[in-house]
RNA sequence: GGGGCUGUAGCUCAGAUGGAUAGAGCAGCAGUUUCCUAAACUGCGUGUCGGGAGUUCGAAUCUCCCCAGCCCCA
């Protein structure tokens, strides 16, 4: 409802200032910081003022005085020392936040490919895998309400360094044969027995180094080439270690579309025909002396500004001239003919986009989280029905941390070199900050912290030494924290539903404490912080939702509220300064949309996170100042009611934006 | 050496596109429950917005320099 005034507001004003002024600029507006200034403002006046060379008072009081009416808004007033307050009619608003939300206008049929989650297939998950999928999870529900086709891309790295190691770690370290790990592989928790197994190889790595190197080396060939044990104890490994992600994500209802595995672009050759790409257009080439002679390398300027014809100048004439000490460019291929992950990952980027002339081939995965089908690239034949998932995508976001800012700045590169500019611009590095320890959690953990470690503030988790906090483990401990809250206070649920409720907690309360804070904040994670059910938190959110719920079952049970709401009626409530705290909610609840359009231009789900909270907190404070269904006068306990069904409904849509499911009770 | 990120209340963080008196949560203290669930609400804050200079009507926000911490590249 919101960004409808808005924009009506934005349009009208631009266009009377072109007309008065012959002026043609961008309206911003902001809200204003208390409500008594009104719902929208526009310091337009301020750079008006600038161009006219007049007062910025003198300009907003002419422009207030001949503005003509804006539908949906009662009067702009001027303010400050030049601000043009803008008041919503309260009334329209009210009625036209009943008749529910519009279909998106914006959304248009260009496809949009997400990946997310990506997390290497040779150990359990753990809290920072869960910041990857819950961001990219929430981003994807944000566009698809924003009216966008969205399909969701996990990755797959089921042939590199990571799973070599555990395939190292189980044939060579634990002496395990094929069959045994082919057991191994379907007990209940796997991905644990691969997280610990991950830390012994990589210990075993360190006691014998030059061993190590030639182990790796032997291996992972083995696993490219698709032959021996290492290749079918890797294909083991991997299958059941995605099986396993991918229930630990469902437990936070997050799904996939499509497993793309780096296996299928190995082995239907993707990388060759990038490779002829890159060197056809010149985008790579062969450095012929320095340390990097023998090596395919992408030219790269670190200070290359916004002007690419320029970098790219002064890029070719440094090829000519040859590398120096300072080279920056960058390996695409090594001196040994492999390519590195780089390179592969272009050949991804330009398959998204459509760019590659070639496609995989699909089937269905064949363990599937309960209920739902997940599809997966195959180098055999597709399954007839397979959706058409190599249709280009119009922008490509990818979700991974911001320590790979380079190599993904590269891969626009790449593709910006062979001359898809559109594709290198569209193609988003989705990047957030690591999610580390803090000391005292680490210490819980058993983790013997060096003297240095403990004055920092928070401690890195680390996969290879075995060292974090597991998405599983943790989500077991939310659920018991909220189980034993439910139990106390609904002693008379059943325990299926003690047990439901607790799972809907947990999941609000770990979903709501990642995306609160914005991608770019680093998390120092503590059990304490994230088992709060209070405050700032998905509970709070959640249990508002609950009040109203109740509030509803009630109201039902006594079935006496009939009263017709006159709108007259919700106009006089509504108006004046005893109005105000009623309008807050009714504010609130209509500004999702401007909270969805923020995250979107600002690619922040934290938005709508923080949106969620505030409209909670509206509701409450609205709920100690009201009781509603002992409202003796039947038109105001009729338009409180119908207020307490608009802030569900918007909060319920909210919440959902970000995987939170809100229970009936808590 | 080069590139990037961060620095806001005791702690954890918001402050998108420069704007009005810089805000939340937590922790702490004092209160609120015959009444729709107290996972809630009310009250209590002397903040060098890391420091300095600049740009302008106006800077936490933009530019430059410096300080501190972190990340990335070879």
């Amino acid at each position: 409802m919101y960004q409808e005034l808005t924009i009506r507001l934005r349009e009208a004003l631009a266009s009377h200032i072109r007309q008065k002024y012959g002026v043609t600029l961008e309206i911003v507006l902001e809200r204003p910081p208390k409500l008594e200034m009104g719902e929208a403002a526009s310091p337009v006046c301020f750079e008006l003022a600038k161009r006219l060379k007049k007062a910025p008072r003198q300009i907003a009081q002419d422009i207030a005085a001949s503005l003509a009416k804006v539908e949906g808004i009662a009067r702009v007033e001027v303010a400050g020392g030049g601000y043009l307050n803008a008041y919503f009619d309260r009334r329209a608003f009210w009625e036209s936040a009943q008749s529910g939300p519009q279909a998106p206008t914006h959304g248009g049929h260009e496809k949009i490919i997400v990946e997310h989650t990506s997390i290497n297939p040779n150990k359990a998950a753990h809290i920072g895998h869960v910041r990857n999928a819950v961001l990219g999870d929430t981003m994807v529900r944000i566009l698809r309400h924003a009216g966008k086709r969205v399909q969701i891309q996990n990755y797959i790295d089921n042939t590199g360094v990571q799973v070599a190691d555990v395939v190292i770690g189980l044939l060579r370290v634990e002496q395990q044969t094929v069959t045994n790990v082919t057991m191994l592989a379907k007990e209940p928790r796997f991905d644990y027995y691969c997280w610990d197994l991950y830390a012994k190889a990589t210990n075993y790595f360190a006691e014998n180094p030059e061993r190590a190197a030639q182990l790796r080396a032997e291996t992972l060939k083995a696993i490219e080439e698709d032959r021996g044990e290492d290749a079918e104890v890797a294909r083991v490994l991997a299958d059941a270690i995605v099986t396993c992600h991918l229930q630990t994500m469902a437990r936070l209802d997050i799904h996939y579309d499509l497993l793309a595995r780096e296996s299928e672009i190995l082995h239907l050759h993707f990388w060759d025909t990038a490779f002829e790409m890159l060197k056809k257009s010149g985008a790579i080439h062969l450095a012929t002396s320095g340390k990097m002679k023998g090596c395919w390398v992408l030219p790269w300027e670190e200070d290359k500004g916004i002007n690419t014809e320029a970098a790219e100048s002064t890029d070719r004439k440094k090829t000519t001239e040859e590398d120096d000490e300072d080279e920056q460019d960058k390996i695409i291929v090594r001196s040994n003919g492999t390519v590195t992950y780089v390179g592969k990952d272009i050949a991804y980027q330009l398959w998204k986009f459509g760019l590659l002339g070639k496609d995989f081939c699909y089937r269905r995965w064949p363990n599937a989280p309960q209920g739902q089908t997940v599809w997966a690239t195959t180098s055999r034949k597709s399954e007839p029905d397979a959706p058409h998932f190599g249709e280009p995508a119009a922008t490509v976001y990818n979700v991974i941390d911001v320590r790979q800012a380079y190599p993904q700045d590269v891969v626009a590169e790449g593709l910006r070199r062979i001359g898809h500019v559109k594709e290198a611009e569209r193609s988003i590095h989705f990047s957030y900050e690591r999610v580390t320890l803090t000391p005292r959690c680490a210490a819980e953990l058993g983790y013997q912290l060096s003297a240095e470690e403990a004055k920092k503030p928070y401690v890195e988790v680390s996969g290879r030494k075995g060292f974090g906090v597991k998405a599983d483990d943790l989500m077991d401990k939310l659920e018991a924290a909220a189980l034993s809250e439910v139990q106390q206070r609904h002693p008379e649920m059943s325990e299926t539903e003690q047990k439901r409720t607790a799972h809907a907690i947990a999941v609000g309360a770990l979903r709501f404490f990642l995306l609160k804070v914005t991608r770019n904040s680093i998390i120092a994670f503590d059990f304490k912080d994230a088992l709060s059910f209070e405050g700032e938190t998905g509970p709070y959110c959640q249990y508002a939702v609950v009040r109203i719920r109740g509030i509803r079952r009630k109201g039902a049970e006594a079935a006496t509220h009939t009263a017709k709401l006159n709108s007259e009626t919700a106009g006089q409530l509504l108006s004046g300064t005893d109005g105000s705290d009623l309008w807050e909610s009714v504010l609130s609840a209509g500004s999702l949309d401007y909270a969805v359009d923020a995250a979107i231009a600002t690619q922040e789900p934290s938005f709508v996170a923080k949106y969620a909270f505030q409209l909670a907190q509206a509701f409450n404070n609205f709920y100690h100042r009201h009781h509603i269904l002992s409202e003796r006068d039947e038109q105001k306990r009729a338009f409180l009611l119908q207020l307490t069904e608009l802030v569900e409904a918007q909060l319920v849509r909210a919440l959902s934006l970000l995987g939170i499911e809100a229970p009936e009770k808590m």
